[in-house]
DNA sequence: GTTGACCTTGGAGTAGACTCTAAGGTTTAT
DNA sequence: ATAAACCTTAGAGTCTACTCCAAGGTCAAC
């Protein structure tokens, strides 16, 4: 039996995160003592820590929530509801990487492309490329590699 | 000489948005016309296309916001102030990508840990890793593959 | 009997990049 | 004359995941 300032404390996280999380339906606590202060189990920890995890690899509050209803009563549900939640955010996170990725292509074009020297900015290849390449094309770029000053 | 509407359409953008980047400081029209409406020069044009092109090379407004700082008095400026600020972006991005791939790792080894059959979720094994592996450690997975349903 | 550390609530603020609404003015076409 | 399609403004709403605040109640120690 916890307080939340326990249990935020044992898991390295604020009090205020296990109220947001208790008012956004993810992790209630089991009991209040007199006083009105939060109780939470040992199983409210678990609970807890299933959150934490499931942050650790990605998952939002959202698609938590998600696994949550799936955790308990998982008997009522079968394996191919659980892979189907992580394939799902496999695929958005492998999405975001791919265009994260042509992003770092993108900029790494336009760094190799400059000299970074100290000399005026007038004829910096990057800006010339943002002012005048075809948007989201910079292989030019790669081809005319500037000297260094 | 455009209008809020058309310059936004040639674009592919909406004209809340180039209200939006006025009032953020990244774009105002040269003028305005009798009835109070927004005039766009083909320089202002010039500068929303800028704006786009290092909005997809994965620039934040703020960024953009100090490249076209650079941008406009180009010549008290020198390459190495560019350079620095792809630089910068070229290692937040790869920093995320890093993250990013993190979480792609541990979700590969929890999806292939899964049978994603049609039996129970009781012994599914991303269920189990969640309630209770080290936290981010789901290393233990990669060994223990499961037959399919 | 008061200090300090805890707890309660409701609600506001943060960042980023828009997007939308309301209430109204202007222009163009029919 | 009027409808459609534009434009104006200020301001609110969206999404995510907190984080902080004010005003107050509770509890243990000294």
């Amino acid at each position: 039996m916890f307080r939340i300032g326990e249990l935020a404390k044992q898991h390295g996280i604020n009090a205020d995160t296990l109220r947001f999380y208790e008012k956004h339906g993810l992790l209630a606590p089991s009991a209040r003592s007199d006083n009105g202060y939060r109780v939470y189990s040992r199983d409210d920890a678990q609970r807890l820590a299933f959150i934490l995890r499931a942050k650790a690899v990605g998952f939002s509050l959202g698609e938590i929530t998600e696994l949550l209803s799936i955790e308990v009563n998982k008997s009522q549900r079968v394996c191919s509801d659980v892979k189907d939640v992580v394939d799902d955010k496999l695929m958005k996170v492998s999405e975001k990487i791919a265009e994260l990725e042509r992003f770092r292509f993108s900029l790494q074009l336009l760094s190799d492309g400059c000299c970074g020297g100290s000399h005026s900015a007038e004829h910096c290849t990057i800006l010339q490329a943002l002012e005048s390449c075809e948007p989201a094309d910079f292989s030019q770029l790669a081809a005319e590699t500037h000297a260094d000053s």
